[in-house]
DNA sequence: GTCTATACCGGGATAGAC
DNA sequence: GTCTATCCCGGTATAGAC
């Protein structure tokens, strides 16, 4: 009996693990966190409340796990924007690599997103301090991009912060929209445009 | 005895009902619909229990009365934009009078966005149809300036109901954002340019 | 019109058998 | 690792005195 679990087992525990997330996050999203209730979770997952608990222990661990398991390895993707030397090219991998990760995730970024600003009231002190500075580090490789086009003159001299807002604003739109009848290429060359050249003609 | 209240006792139910959504709308925003209790709202409006229900019949009555009671009138003065015969001018009117609304109303309107994807699991039928038609109204006045500055030659070609949208997404924008430092008139100003130009240089 | 008291249900979570 | 049964709390809403 050692201590540490055998790989199969491990794994096999990471899978129903993810299973119970996937579910999770498409019942929150569709219904809000509160509304969700830990038996329709066990309705949906055929599998019963203890074995839920087993897998994690409490229903702010499940919201928790949906913030950030998939987001650490796309904030970390999205870093690599701020180092770039050209700042166009630099805003144009931000929004691409964000629509992509927002329309393959969609579920769990529509769960980010609307109880974000409930945060404060669900999580314990650890995990909103981390929730909140992979915000903010995000956030900033916007607002880098954003001082580096000025610096360079690509872009005008506008408020970074409220503008990067805006930008990040745009990029997460589309996990709002009931419907869209735009594929990703569309929507990230929309999105590129609106905010490059705004809708002016010219 | 008359059916009929006499003005005086009517203008008083009035404001007290405006008191309770006031401080309705508060909880709200901060907590969300689902996690404020009629507890809560009994202790901070300091009315009992049993008085709240005296004015409102339910909890997602509430709700319903902060989401059309302020924006019926707003909706209604936005809608002279898409008569104007300067798209540009008819955008810019859009984005004052909505921002204007949004900063002086800015606990409703969060509410209002935040709830807005689970209010077909909170009102019933009729609710939520009024509800949905007042949004496609709004959304229609945004959509008809676009087209008409397509048409006018004022605007590009873009798909005319991702940039409504988007435009919408920089309209409410702030109602997000925990902290800002620009005032409205700023607010306006980046909001327009960002629009009209987006953030090139030229 | 405002209060107290309470009905009644559904929520999160756990104990403990298997 | 999965199940049943249950605890206990807090939720919405109401009845009825004043």
């Amino acid at each position: 009996m050692t201590a540490t679990k055998s790989p199969t087992v491990q794994r096999n525990r990471e899978n129903k693990k993810s299973f119970i997330l996937d579910t999770a996050a498409r019942l929150f999203a569709e219904y809000g966190y509160h509304a969700t209730s830990m038996d329709m979770l066990s309705e949906v997952t055929e599998l019963n409340k203890g074995t839920l608990y087993y897998y994690y222990t409490s229903k702010p661990d499940i919201l928790f796990d949906i913030c950030v398991s998939k987001t650490e390895k796309h904030y970390r993707v999205v870093s690599a924007a701020s180092k770039m030397s050209d700042a166009v090219e630099g805003l144009n991998f931000i929004i691409e690599t964000s629509i992509n990760f927002i329309v393959e995730n969609r579920d769990y970024c529509r769960v980010y997103y609307q109880e974000d600003h409930f945060f404060e009231s669900i999580f314990d002190r650890n995990q909103l301090a981390k929730v909140r500075q992979q915000q903010r580090r995000f956030m900033q490789n916007i607002y880098t991009v954003i001082e580096n086009g000025i610096s360079s003159g690509q872009f005008r001299q506008i408020d970074v912060k409220t503008c990067g807002r805006h930008i990040y604003g745009i990029i997460i739109g589309p996990y709002r929209w009931r419907d869209y009848s735009l594929d990703e290429g569309d929507l990230i060359e929309q999105a590129h445009s609106l905010i490059l050249q705004g809708i002016r003609k010219e």
